[in-house]
DNA sequence: GTCTATATGCCGATAGAC
DNA sequence: GTCTATCGGCATATAGAC
């Protein structure tokens, strides 16, 4: 409510913020830093003060989403034991933060196998950041609920169904609340998943 | 073996092939016009005469290996009718084709749902090209073998899952002819889609 | 169709005052 | 930390001879 309020001097927030929607809007390389620089309201010498390279900048904004979603994922989760029924809580939060999170949504499904990304931060983010994926799956294989299939195999498949399922509410946005297709984009996914 | 043999006087297709390396191996807006036009052995001026823009070459290799990995699928495929084994037959034969065409299938992972290419582009390849797909889902539904989906969402969930099983044998080069990761993959997509 | 030569604009990054 | 001013380079695309 007051005018101070936490009065963003966060300049380095504004520059990745304004990387993400740029990023998004018009892809990596036809975006200047320039324009970062601009819309984020920020000279380019500040830019580059907080941002060693361009390249820097997509790194960090990367890996903040994954962890950003990552630690929405896990946190306030009620795990009841169930796997199956926790897979599914598990699968309608990461759709409902999808939907809830357009462009952050958008920004996974363009740079998620991107060239724009180094490998080194990508495999730094699916080993650190999304662990608790791999946990889940072990822990199912033990119970017998989860198929015995590698798990490389078994990880790669739960993230190309997930892309796939956001893709399709990203090109289908009113049917973001509709339980049909959200229950079904599930069993897509769990009959793949289920021994 | 006659040394003149089909003398490829046929400068736009090597120009397509060597931005084909480039585009896979430094990305798309790493790779300058001038350094696919050295790779390829002809004079930028050649490589503006047959491409109005960089953008052109790239829509024309996308559609050009998409158009190519669909006859590859089409051709000489004996449908036996049962819906579970033509999907198997049709499935191998796409493994096959990324493992025998290594630079295309990382192409695909890389492009498939990148903002360097076109929306209209992707959705003309998706619709035209990738026709068999739809064709097969539809007769699998009315035969209810396969899940009583949304077609757009089974579409999707295929698609997705194909990147998938190709990104892990991409990482994994050495289980692409073994039969139990090769089975895996198949069920692992069966499962998801069957009734 | 293919080449050589080139323009011209923009981009990432730096210097240095405040 | 933030700004203004600016550089050097490179990339796309063109002009015009052959």
């Amino acid at each position: 409510m007051s005018r101070k309020a936490v009065m963003t001097t966060d300049k380095k927030q504004a520059i990745l913020d304004s990387a993400l929607q740029l990023f998004v809007k018009k892809g990596f390389n036809a975006t200047s830093t320039a324009s970062i620089a601009k819309a984020a309201g920020v000279a380019t010498g500040t830019l580059f003060h907080h941002f060693p390279t361009k390249k820097d900048i997509m790194s960090q904004l990367f890996l903040s989403i994954k962890q950003e979603f990552a630690t929405n994922m896990i946190s306030n989760t009620d795990f009841i034991g169930d796997i199956e029924q926790d897979a599914n809580t598990l699968w309608q939060k990461a759709i409902d933060w999808a939907i809830a999170q357009p462009l952050k949504q958008l920004f996974f499904l363009q740079y998620s196998m991107s060239a724009d990304i180094d490998a080194d931060v990508r495999k730094q983010a699916m080993n650190s950041i999304l662990g608790f994926v791999v946990e889940l799956i072990e822990q199912g294989k033990q119970q017998q609920i989860i198929a015995d299939f590698p798990n490389a195999l078994l990880l790669e498949n739960c993230h190309g169904q997930y892309l796939a399922a956001i893709r399709f509410f990203t090109d289908n946005p009113n049917l973001g609340d509709d339980d049909a297709h959200r229950n079904a984009s599930f069993r897509l996914f769990w009959q793949a998943m289920k021994a």
